[in-house]
RNA sequence: ACCCUCGUAGCUCAGCGGACACAGAGCUCCUGCCUUCUAAGCAGAGGUGCGUUGGUUCGAAUCCAACCGAGGGUGCCA
């Protein structure tokens, strides 16, 4: 007998599907489409097994629906651009591209096909290389023609580390996403936006459309997008009439219990509402918070700071005179940098009242409209008091009749805010798409003409220091062009595009990844998108999915696409973790942190259908996942025994090619229960594997379940097995069982289904595969057996089970359990209260 | 502080629109067989009352409530 021996297996038949062709996305096909994406990986140079389960998954899905009969698009491609090219650049003197470039190759000939996956290769995407941001940047153009991008002077973040600046989203706790440690600064600069807040509504509306997204993702892009509903109240300043301080509040019903105004630092009204005696000390504490980082300002979030600025302001509804203090927990980045402090219904103004002894006023009261002593402050519904003409009301109900009143005199009006800013896209840094426009002293800002796209990153010249800003702000050969309007001197503009913007639309270019006349075919991606299935993790809850589903409305309204939007169903992966010897915990696999398990020595070992098999084994997929050497060797058992089993059914010729369905009126009970657990094991892998589901774990389990079950029928425990001849009914019976075992198998362990459904004769020739064979189908008459277990239970216990007919009358059941003599032990003699049957499943004796 | 997820055999996971599960799969452990030895393999055995408390019910791992524990996310957004 052959031994299992993975690393031949694997080899002969990732060679023969490339000459097969079977993986190829047919644009236009009349089979139902089924876009299968994952999101394509930064090309760093190595994965190791934790960045193989993605792929896994991704693959997995993309072969059972090959094997349902769709038209499978699963294209792979390499978020090319970004700082960590650069940086080698910078280390070792080569090239990004290069460095770029031998990094791919690496990582998709040895890494990804050695996985066994099934990509459509030809329609590869590099988003570094010119033929695809040449696209980048025409999609940008259309986006500044249609006022969707603009450049503007505003206070960003930028990273020290990266030299760069940094959108909202790629803060995270104050500091850079790609550097925890470090804080990113505030400056001022010109930078260029793009308008995402042009589809604030839609981004937060449609989220409702996405019934196959994870709630979590949705909730989090929710929060981003932060719609909060209130009033924008203007205060006049107190002896100064023409000045008045506007204010954003999602509570105008507690306006009558304000005591004080808070502004921002940053605010400009700060210095023109400072009395003289308060200037020094105010200019002081605005300077000492302006040098405050984020993680600063938020590391005092419990005990709260401020200063008077000895004005104080008119509240338009009552006429109380209220002081304006300033104060760092108000951000000038939100609502109008400015705040009405009301302490007896918000928790920061509680505390901030009681830091600095202001007064606290309640103005809705729990259910009995009394004044209570308020120990903290109550934020929920009730009754109004001490609220002029709308005391007694609800307070819900005093909202909207109380923002009528303020716009009647002038003092206010109803205002919605959101949390969501512009994308910030600039960077200064080489590796990027460079931003196609043209700085002209005459014409002002000048898109690069459509036939002078791409704008290519210079090569020649280029020196990477990693200091004084961008290296293409000293490459002036490249620098220095004409101006498309007026041919006089001008210059490029050195910022690049963030590489989000290349990952934004990257999925429309697989539907027509090779088109050198447009972004892609209208035609094209109709017909792929919207994706059906993605797979990804779930650090792109905001960042990556927001962005694309921005690109894709805007997009739309440009008539570029017919879908609004990207992604039908996403499945968010959990992360794959291992003891670190570094921190002497169970952390996510990293290098750094010195717990990788390396793909190329386990592929060797004990090949890919055995990683892709404990990968998908060992948790749900959007669980967390520890890596297990003995799990996977634990899986390469299991594979060894499927192989021992089917070559020893061929060798002593057991095994019937042509078994394609079996009369189970020519089988005993054993063989019977045979048939029925393999037509039991093809309905429960069906359903688990079913988009809904994606429960791989328990599908493999149901497929052990049944090797253990063919393992028992053909009797390969006993001694004498070289002696066991099956007759032909069994014969036959054996083979469909192994049939749909490996078609069972065939999208989870590919290679060695393949290989086992060529040996036993099932494949329709040498360039034939199981993977384009239909998925097997299931009789569900032949799941179930006419005898069934009848649960007798007596007061919900069970006392006994008995085989019984299936369908069999109530009453005949009735009887049948009172006869019973454990039954009738349990009850001796008690008189029965009543009896409860559940057809074919139990009965329930009550005393 | 809020939100989410999870808590079933030594471990990792199934089972949760009530009952074909007196709880299933793999790994680990133990015994025997096979083998010159080791590894692999084969056969067999063991093990848990379902985080805690209470409730609903004829019946709960499965539904409800509270609590405890673990992990993750968000966070001065007015």
């Amino acid at each position: 007998m052959q031994i299992y021996d993975p690393q031949c297996i694997d080899e002969k038949w990732q060679e023969k599907w490339e000459g097969f062709g079977i993986y190829k996305a047919i644009d236009g096909d009349k089979r139902p489409k089924f876009y299968s994406l994952v999101m394509f990986p930064y090309p760093s140079g190595d994965l190791h097994m934790g960045h193989m389960r993605v792929y896994t998954i991704s693959d997995v899905i993309s072969r059972i629906k090959r094997m349902q009969g769709f038209n499978v698009l699963n294209p792979m491609g390499w978020d090319a651009f970004g700082l960590p090219a650069e940086n080698a650049a910078i280390k070792r003197k080569l090239h990004p591209g290069a460095w770029t470039e031998q990094n791919i190759k690496f990582m998709r000939d040895s890494q990804l096909k050695k996985l066994g996956t099934s990509y459509d290769w030809d329609r590869e995407v590099t988003t570094s290389t010119s033929d695809y941001y040449r696209w980048t940047q025409w999609i940008f153009l259309q986006f500044y023609k249609a006022g969707l991008a603009y450049r503007k002077s505003a206070p960003v973040n930028w990273c020290p580390d990266c030299a760069t600046v940094l959108a909202n989203e790629q803060v995270e706790n104050g500091a850079c996403w790609r550097h925890l440690e470090t804080p990113v600064v505030q400056k001022q600069m010109d930078q260029w936006f793009l308008k995402i807040t042009a589809y604030t509504e839609p981004l937060l509306n449609d989220l409702d459309k996405l019934t196959g997204w994870p709630e979590r993702v949705k909730v989090m892009q929710r929060n981003w997008i932060g719609k909060s509903e209130g009033a924008i109240l203007n205060f006049t300043v107190e002896n100064k009439p023409n000045v008045r301080i506007s204010v954003f509040t999602t509570r105008p019903d507690t306006v009558f219990g304000v005591s004080y105004l808070v502004l921002a630092p940053e605010n400009p009204l700060v210095k023109e509402l400072t009395t003289p005696e308060n200037q020094a000390k105010v200019k002081e504490y605005v300077e000492q918070a302006g040098h405050k980082t984020e993680l600063e300002r938020m590391a005092t979030e419990k005990s709260k700071t401020g200063i008077p600025t000895g004005s104080h302001v008119v509240n338009p509804f009552n006429g109380d005179i209220v002081p304006v203090w300033v104060s760092d927990y108000v951000l000038m980045g939100y609502g109008t940098g400015a705040v009405m402090g009301v302490p007896a219904h918000d928790e920061r103004d509680f505390a901030f009242a009681q830091t600095f002894s202001l007064p606290i006023t309640q103005v809705i009261s729990a259910k009995d409209a009394t004044e209570s002593h308020l120990k903290a402050a109550y934020v929920d519904d009730g009754i109004m008091i001490n609220s002029g003409i709308f005391t007694g009301l609800k307070n819900t109900d005093a909202v909207p009749k109380m923002i009528k009143w303020a716009q009647e005199n002038g003092s206010g009006e109803g205002k919605t805010n959101y949390r969501l800013r512009d994308w910030l896209i600039s960077r200064q840094r080489y590796w990027g798409a460079p931003i196609p426009l043209i700085h002209c002293e005459a014409c002002g800002i000048v898109p690069v003409p459509d036939d002078q796209l791409p704008v290519e990153l210079p090569i020649e010249g280029i020196t990477f220091t990693g200091e004084g800003g961008s290296p293409l702000g000293k490459t002036e050969s490249w620098l220095n062009v004409s101006c498309p309007q007026c041919k006089k001197p001008a210059r490029r503009e050195t910022d690049t595009m963030d590489t989000f913007i290349d990952s934004s639309w990257y999925y429309l270019r697989y539907a027509d990844a090779k088109d050198n006349k447009e972004a892609f075919a209208k035609e094209l991606v109709n017909y792929w998108m919207p994706v059906d299935q993605y797979v990804g993790g779930i650090e792109h809850a905001i960042l990556h999915l927001l962005y694309s589903r921005f690109f894709t409305k805007a997009l739309r309204d440009l008539k570029l696409v017919d879908c609004d939007e990207p992604f039908s169903n996403l499945l968010s992966q959990g992360m794959v973790t291992m003891y670190s010897p570094v921190s002497g915990r169970i952390e996510k696999m990293s290098k750094s942190r010195g717990n990788v398990v390396g793909t190329t020595d386990f592929f060797k070992r004990y090949g890919a259908d055995a990683a892709r098999l404990f990968t998908l084994f060992a948790a749900p997929p959007e669980q967390e996942l520890e890596w297990s050497e003995e799990g996977a060797v634990g899986q390469f058992r299991f594979l060894s025994r499927i192989w021992r089993l089917v070559q020893g059914l061929i060798e002593r010729g057991e095994i019937n090619p042509a078994a394609e369905s079996v009369d189970p009126a020519k089988l005993d009970a054993k063989g019977k229960s045979l048939l029925q657990l393999t037509h039991r094991t093809i309905k429960a892998v069906t359903e688990d594997l079913s988009q809904e589901r994606f429960s791989f774990n328990t599908a493999i389990a149901r497929c052990m379940e049944l090797v253990n079950g063919l393992y028992a029928y053909v009797g390969e425990g006993s001694s004498n097995k070289d002696e066991i001849k099956l007759g032909d009914d069994e014969k036959n019976l054996v083979s469909f069982a192994v049939r749909n075992l490996l078609l069972c198998m065939a999208p989870m362990a590919p290679h060695i289904s393949e290989e086992l459904w060529h040996q036993i004769g099932a494949a329709g020739g040498n360039d034939d595969s199981i993977h384009v064979h239909p998925w097997p189908k299931f009789i569900d008459a032949l799941t179930i057996s006419d005898e069934i277990e009848l649960v007798l239970q007596v007061n919900g216990k069970i006392v006994n089970k008995v085989s019984v007919t299936r369908g069999i009358a109530k009453e005949k059941i009735e009887e049948l359990a009172l006869a019973d003599d454990k039954v009738k032990a349990k009850l001796n003699g008690s008189v029965v209260r009543k009896i409860i049957v559940v057809p074919n499943k139990l009965v329930n004796v009550v005393i």
